[in-house]
DNA sequence: CTAATTTGACCACT
DNA sequence: AGTGGTCAAATTAG
């Protein structure tokens, strides 16, 4: 991958970079909405709204981001997780990466997404590779890989743990980047936008995602029922604004109040788009097979995987210690 | 039979 | 030295 090299990428570069994955964004957004619309009429005027919305916040980010010289640091970029977009990378933490036979690197000097959320699915395909009792959690750690690490190299990582003060939600992390394609899924959708909007070429190769990673695709919800779709909407009150400013944080960091909202915009969309019959895979958010009794849900595998147009196209590096921190 | 999970041990980081 | 992250053999499920 085009490594951008050590951390010392100039914070207009980032800003620059940053706005012009916003306008990316904010276009790929303006086509879902004309294809959402036309795929939908019934749900039409839930769909314009919630796009609108985003556009909105969208837009907003960018004034920030134009306006003000130091917003590119503090509000990371969106959308990033595991999906590759690096607003900055530093190996500087991580220098010395010898990896060795046995672990990779560890510890906080990663930083991650966060995110609190009631479902485990985001769109990707995970296989679980530990798990462990965190000292002061009462709850174990579940430790997740992509499962195209072995085909495809792909080093993102998650960790999964349940919410101390709601057992029903977890705690999801997310370390590297997805540097997997799902094809069967992609080109489900990327000929049906790229029709949409002829103009924008862009399209074919940077779809949105408003996710930690790429979609997460509450299908339990949008694919039973159409009226859980419209309580996503009733939850969609902050959007993207708040995931620029606060979606990145390290790992010592405690979450962002911002989470619960990052991850309903999130679920928002996937239900738009499995409501629009986009995912076909059959499995409707249930567990994948597997050993016994996990603790928690095992791997997602109803893979709605966008192809992420990446927010700051920093993506460096090719293993998970690439990750970046946002030195002030 | 294949693939995913479980689980104990190892090892790096703080 | 304690804690957390990862490995890998054993186990389980499809």
């Amino acid at each position: 991958m085009a490594s951008s090299g050590g951390g010392d990428v100039p914070a207009q570069i980032r800003e620059s970079a940053a706005v012009s994955d916003l306008i990316v964004a904010r276009d790929g957004a303006e086509t879902l909405r004309t294809f959402l619309l036309q795929l939908d009429h019934q749900r039409a005027p839930w769909a314009q709204q919630v796009i609108e919305d985003v556009l909105s916040r969208v837009s907003s980010a960018m004034s920030v981001l134009a306006t003000s010289g130091g917003a590119a640091a503090e509000g990371p970029s969106p959308g990033a997780g595991s999906d590759g977009a690096r607003p900055q990378q530093s190996v500087s933490s991580c220098g010395n990466k010898r990896k060795q036979s046995g672990s990779s690197s560890r510890r906080s000097n990663r930083l991650c997404t966060r995110t609190i959320t009631s479902t485990l699915e985001d769109g990707h395909v995970w296989r679980k590779y530990g798990q462990k009792e965190i000292q002061n959690s009462p709850h174990p750690r579940s430790y997740y890989r992509c499962t195209h690490k072995s085909d495809q190299g792909c080093s993102a990582k998650r960790y999964v743990q349940r919410c101390e003060t709601d057992p029903s939600k977890h705690v999801v992390a997310y370390y590297g980047e997805h540097t997997c394609r799902d094809p069967s899924t992609i080109p489900l959708i990327v000929p049906a936008v790229a029709g949409a909007a002829p103009d924008d070429h862009r399209s074919n190769n940077n779809l949105i995602s408003f996710g930690p990673s790429a979609v997460t695709t509450n299908v339990n919800a949008a694919g039973s029922t159409g009226a859980s779709s419209s309580q996503y909407l009733a939850m969609g009150g902050s959007t993207a604004a708040e995931q620029l400013s606060t979606s990145w944080c390290t790992s010592d960091d405690v979450f962002s109040s911002s989470a619960g909202s990052f991850m309903q915009v999130d679920e928002l969309i996937g239900a738009v788009v499995g409501s629009a019959g986009v995912t076909d895979r059959g499995r409707l958010g249930g567990v994948a097979g597997g050993g016994g009794t996990p603790s928690f849900p095992p791997s997602p595998t109803n893979s709605l995987s966008f192809v992420v147009g990446s927010f700051g196209s920093i993506a460096g590096g090719e293993d998970d210690d690439d990750m970046f921190r946002l030195d002030r």
